[in-house]
DNA sequence: TTGTATGCGTTATCAG
DNA sequence: CTGATAACGCATACAA
């Protein structure tokens, strides 16, 4: 149980197999090596049980296999799947991944960086909001839902286009009245234009709409003290809404049952980030779906290629609708 | 971008404050040094934007300072939450997580632990199930939730007393005839304590119950023919359930439901886990709340602590229960 | 207290 | 195609 006996090294698989250390090396690597000097190299690792030391060559070769993924946390269940569906990808292209939490410290996020880079990790993904973020020169950097220069790369779902989705959507099931409800951070980034595409494709529709916005932080009362003041002798203003997030539709959405509002009936509720109950079971609201897998893997395949400088600098993946339970039809 | 032009080494730094080599590691190991060749080496790390490369260390102390999390996945609430909380107690003693999935792929479960154990991990944390895991002799192993042998500390809540307490609840609130519901995997493993320890409590209390029992892989309809079977000219057969898990409870609450049965009018249900809508919402139904942060901190207290012989080798963490609606009241 | 020198396990360069 | 040997960056035992 102890971490003493220090383990076979590739000397001693060396002298066991009656063969030089380079040799070993090269077996291991899988390169060009006589027939008989494998296989006696191969008994000799079977026999002594040996695994390599990845911090060895780690120092040798100055790259680690190790990918960091810097994120709020995994709580929620976006960045949960993210957390999933990211690590899925480096595991099939034989890479590890480092985790790191910021719980939205944008100090944090700073100093995980500096981290990561200690580590000498071989990449480093990060959803982050600090506006003064020190994107480290020396490695290869991806950022998700957040733009912020041509020189590093971006991943995104396509967020304007979610939300014209959700008002287009909202129109063809009936709405006459809608809105469009959030609460986030004062950064602009990606997220930010769901509100953008949601207004463009009202206006250019000609669908009446309104718009509340509050910044992290602001209490929630803000929120039912909208939606009552929309309330006029037991009529409500609104006949569909567009949630910035799945996770305060779904708050909303218990606040309207309280105000004695049935949801889809008197209306219609469109959230945003495809998320599940239990992560695999029905979307818990109707919602426009991010695509976490392909959100994955082009972050992966973004920081592991090897000229970072033609690569896109900004990925932006197309969404969907779903239905949850709060719009009138699943199409 | 790229990763050519070679970070400064502690030489570098050496060089630039006129010191020697060893000087500046005790600087940055906070080992005793004069003032002034402190403030110099300081000095010279600023400057070169020195940041140490922890894979030169790791190879010379054999200590990496990240341990490895071996669990199914993240998608599932639980065990998001119990990364979540895992990755926070390693961060409190500044060590890194090397997260690793296994899809519930039993052979993943042994190469990871191969693979943890040539990334030279300080240490692995696990929940797994495959029944002839191999438990590494040379690095400290701890397991949620599954015993192997008093050598391998085991964390777990106390489910035994969650399935009591499951039931004494459902009979305090009035239930009588009750049945536990659950699927999952055939091995023996402490969840598996939850019928135990509500079929003991129902056997004590002289309350009626019932047991169905599903394995991984079966169908799900084959709950609801048991649920069906028990629907007698429209009286359902139990006005309580205990159910293994959350989210189980959550899929049988809503055939419960298309049964036209009310929820917890005509039949109160009880999960566990202790899952929130969102991860921070309301408990998604009324449950045995697992205390996921004392278990983490029991995980890793346990992993990192110098000597595995003398620490307990089941660790039994008290439960709790928190109502989510679907039962007649809360407290 | 500081400087010097060695070796951790590996890969890569050179000779043979 | 294989063997010997020199780094990689750091911590530490030992010398000054």
């Amino acid at each position: 149980m102890m971490k003493d006996k220090t383990a076979p090294t590739m000397a001693d698989v060396a002298r066991e197999a009656g063969v030089a250390l380079g040799t070993v090396s090269r077996v291991i690597n899988g390169q060009q090596v006589g027939e008989e000097f494998r296989e006696k190299v191969n008994a000799a690792i079977q026999r002594l049980g040996y695994k390599y030391n990845s911090s060895g060559r780690a120092l040798r070769t100055d790259r680690t296999n190790t990918i960091a993924l810097i994120i709020p946390n995994t709580i929620n269940p976006y960045f949960a799947l993210l957390v999933h569906h990211i690590n899925m990808e480096l595991e099939k292209r034989n890479r590890r991944m480092l985790l790191c939490f910021t719980e939205y410290d944008t100090n944090r996020e700073n100093e995980l960086i500096q981290m990561a880079q200690q580590n000498r990790v071989d990449g480093i993904i990060a959803l982050t909001y600090n506006p003064d973020l020190t994107i480290p020169e020396d490695v290869p950097f991806v950022t998700i839902d957040r733009f912020f220069s041509a020189s590093v790369p971006c991943v995104a779902a396509d967020n304007f286009g979610g939300g014209s989705l959700a008002a287009r959507r909202l129109k063809e099931l009936g709405c006459a009245n809608v809105a469009f409800m959030r609460i986030g951070s004062t950064l602009v980034n990606e997220p930010s234009k769901r509100k953008e595409g949601f207004v463009a494709a009202c206006v250019e529709m000609g669908l009446p709409f309104e718009v509340m916005a509050l910044e992290d932080g602001a209490p929630f009362e803000e929120f039912e003290r909208f939606l009552k003041e929309h309330m006029k002798n037991g009529k409500f203003a609104f006949d569909g809404l567009f949630i910035g997030t799945d996770m305060l539709a779904w708050q909303i959405i218990q606040v309207l049952k309280k105000m004695g509002l049935r949801v889809p009936e008197d209306v219609q509720v469109i959230g945003f980030d495809g998320i599940r109950s239990f992560g695999v079971l029905d979307y818990a609201v109707s919602t426009i779906v991010q695509p976490v897998q392909e959100i994955a893997e082009a972050c992966v395949s973004t920081v592991l290629s090897k000229h970072l400088s033609n690569v896109p600098s900004l990925i932006c993946l197309p969404v969907s609708y779903a239905f949850g339970g709060t719009t009138r039809e699943s199409t």
